[in-house]
DNA sequence: GCGATAGATCGACGGATGTCAATACGTTAG
DNA sequence: CTAACGTATTGACATCCGTCGATCTATCGC
């Protein structure tokens, strides 16, 4: 069973929707990571993030034009999905997207 | 301006979230997708149909393990979203994936 | 320590969503 | 025509979700 942990997004067999029909366990587990994608505000987060190899949130307030407990809300949804992660440094959080995640996103739409 | 289209969910300009920040537009249509998947329920039942390269309602209600209805309206929800598409064959209807929707899709998350 | 700044948390609100029982609709079999 | 069957729709309910103002926490510069 080598290092199956129920609560981590990480470690799931990685396969396609596309081939046979998925579990139950994968599917909650690809779920959350689309419902992640499910809202433009975050996807415009997360495309600013990725483009820009990363960012703080102070420099994606003014450019999302939704308020910053908003952009704090959302950042968290995204972190909890596994999308993105973030590192403290000093008074700014450095968010950076977590490309194993988002392969996993990717190889389920792939056949 | 081409066949701009404001209401299709096919004609956009097919391009990565992760090279440069997505405008509204673009980020409102990927959400569509997006969420159409974020389900479990949901996820499972494209899976069946794509796995089996077509399938109709009757063939998935009891396998999902949901009521008639649920099943339909997540089919309806699929549908809208433009993943997939539903023949109707005297009184069946067969679904079946909409591989450019799904293209779209996997090329958002691809750099 | 103090004020300023970046970010998180809380509470509330309206709207969307997943689910099912009941029912309606359309089609095929007899 | 009538009965049975596959599917869609409706209505109701509980829950979740996006949003913001207000507030709290943590860190930096002075």
């Amino acid at each position: 069973m080598a290092t199956r942990s129920a609560s981590l997004p990480m470690d799931l067999e990685c396969c396609s929707v596309l081939v046979e029909p998925i579990a139950e366990d994968h599917a909650a587990e690809l779920a959350k990571g689309f419902a992640a994608l499910a809202d433009p505000v975050r996807l415009r987060l997360f495309s600013m993030i990725a483009a820009a190899g990363g960012a703080c949130s102070c420099d994606l307030v003014e450019p999302i034009g939704k308020s910053q407990p908003t952009v704090s809300h959302h950042t968290k949804v995204l972190a909890d999905a596994g999308l993105i992660t973030g590192e403290k440094a000093g008074r700014w959080v450095n968010w950076s997207v977590v490309p194993e995640r988002l392969e996993q996103l990717r190889a389920a739409l792939t056949s």
